[in-house]
DNA sequence: CCTCGGCATGAAATAAATTCATAATTTTCA
DNA sequence: TGAAAATTATGAATTTATTTCATGCCGAGG
């Protein structure tokens, strides 16, 4: 049993596949297999059940996949520690950025940490804020980078770093933009597209309205922004976007006091963060890290 | 980092010797030096200061040392794990037990088992045979206990635990109980009640009749034979049950090679089962499970 | 200063892992 | 039902990694 084995044994649990693990892990099936045979023949136990086109694991995989992914992550951590150890920055870097910030806010940011700290190989997930915080919060991801929540959860440490003004837009034909300062009775009058309640962005535009007891019928609902963008664009609706989306639309001039969402990174209060990790907020944060506060 | 690598390391580190702890590994001195120096060279830092004479632990050692011996430690703990497996019988057994089999024949077993291997979490289904059957083959269950179908599927292993004979029976004070010894055409002339044909008992039975050229008339259709015991009882037709479901009704003699059916349990052929499956199927045929057989 | 104990290193030998080709088997689809 | 596709297993050849052997290097101690 040794460090290769149960690499191969944990992909190939992962993708119920030789051939997949294989693929993954860049070599050929036969190699898998029998990095497999071999582990069997030390423990004395067959892992998987070859049935047929799929396989599945025996009680004694079972009860071996637990184990085998936390001696793999305390390899991962024990070298983790080692390259911290050093003041050096290098090593994986695991983000979970939004979809939304990964398209507009970070490329910039991403750019400049690698011909920074080109020794850091990132490992980028993208998925939506709601998402992204769960990740951070289960130490999945180091950081993550995201609309940050109204209330932030007692164990995520988030900082804002960009704020995103929003404002209300319609297409460029459409009946709204003959007024010159609609009210939010005039907009609730036409159809119009938000995000769902479950993003933080859905609920700031949602609270706004219900505070004036105003209710929005039957909006349609979807969860990326860019969506909305193009739907406003072709004149299905009116909705509220980050200034940052708004091209071919027609922006209201509404009298309210102005709306906007946060953007920033949140990380896990008790898990110490990597090297890489302070680096990376330092980028954010357009600051050099600073490599004598410790965090080790 | 590998398995071997930590060893080495761990091991020069108890010494303070690479000359020791090659000994100590049956190794040469020039192996273990090697291991040492392939392990600095992929974390990019010397473990160990070469002081002439002695060594000592780095840093990077130092920091090192203890996640090793950790690692080391589950390497060990996941194989014992694994070898407790065979001996230890516990974990979780998924039964999927038809409805008859369970009030009837299975209570005892249930009882003997649990007793024995109080450590097993059963987690019983019921459902009828049929069912039963498809879901031991896709998995879903371990083991099945049900009405053996008269031919099994290649995938699955099935194994008789009793024989249930099966009785002509009508109510009391039914016409047939006139007859001394009915044939199959006295009964035909009468309403029926039998399980469908989707069930094993009831193909068995219009198996009887249409290998005689008798076809019985609209037979009452039920799945249950409890139902049916209950229906028979009241009047409403003859039927044939097995004779553990015999009372409040009359026997027939028909002239008939006994009717059976067959009642045990089945496994899925490929996959390996697990300590508490043995042990289950050794209660059932109600003889100690030998733990030395395998199927591992 | 010469020798001994201990680690490093290059070359050769050995062992291990990987690939390639192909078998065996199962599933899918026409 | 039968051919095609997909999947794991396996034997042989190849490549890669590890070990040994022989020897070098270096500091400690007589």
């Amino acid at each position: 049993m040794d460090h290769q084995g149960l690499k191969a044994f944990v992909s190939v649990a992962k993708h119920s596949s030789f051939s997949d693990a294989a693929d993954q892990l860049y070599l050929t099936q036969s190699a898998v297999s029998k990095r497999i045979a071999s582990l069997e023949l030390q423990l004395g136990k067959k892992l998987f059940d070859r049935l047929g086109r799929t396989i599945a694991l025996t009680e004694a995989g079972i009860a071996l996949l637990p184990r085998a992914k936390q001696i793999l992550r305390q390899f991962d951590q024990a070298s983790q520690a080692l390259d911290d150890l050093s003041g050096h920055t290098r090593g994986t870097l695991r983000l979970a950025i939004s979809h939304h910030l990964g398209l507009h806010r970070l490329p910039i940011k991403l750019q400049q940490f690698t011909r920074t700290y080109p020794e850091v190989r990132l490992d980028i997930q993208f998925m939506d804020s709601e998402k992204a915080y769960e990740n951070v919060l289960s130490g999945d991801a180091e950081v993550g980078v995201i609309t940050l929540a109204l209330e932030s959860h007692s164990n995520a440490i988030s900082q804002r770093i960009w704020q995103d003004p929003m404002m209300f837009v319609c297409a460029t034909n459409h009946a709204l933009g003959r007024l010159t300062t609609p009210t939010l009775e005039d907009l609730a009058k036409y159809p119009v597209i938000l995000p769902g309640l479950n993003t933080v962005t859905g609920r700031i535009i949602q609270e706004l309205f219900s505070s004036r007891g105003i209710t929005l019928t039957r909006p349609l609902l979807t969860n990326y922004l860019e969506t909305i963008a193009t739907l406003v664009g072709i004149g299905l609706g009116w909705s509220v976007l980050p200034t940052t989306l708004i091209k071919d639309t027609k922006t209201l001039r509404v009298q309210e006091p102005s709306l906007f969402r946060e953007l920033g990174y949140i990380h896990h209060r008790q898990r110490s963060l990597s090297n890489a990790a302070l680096a990376f907020i330092g980028v954010l944060e357009d600051v050099a890290p600073d490599k004598s506060s410790g965090f080790l």
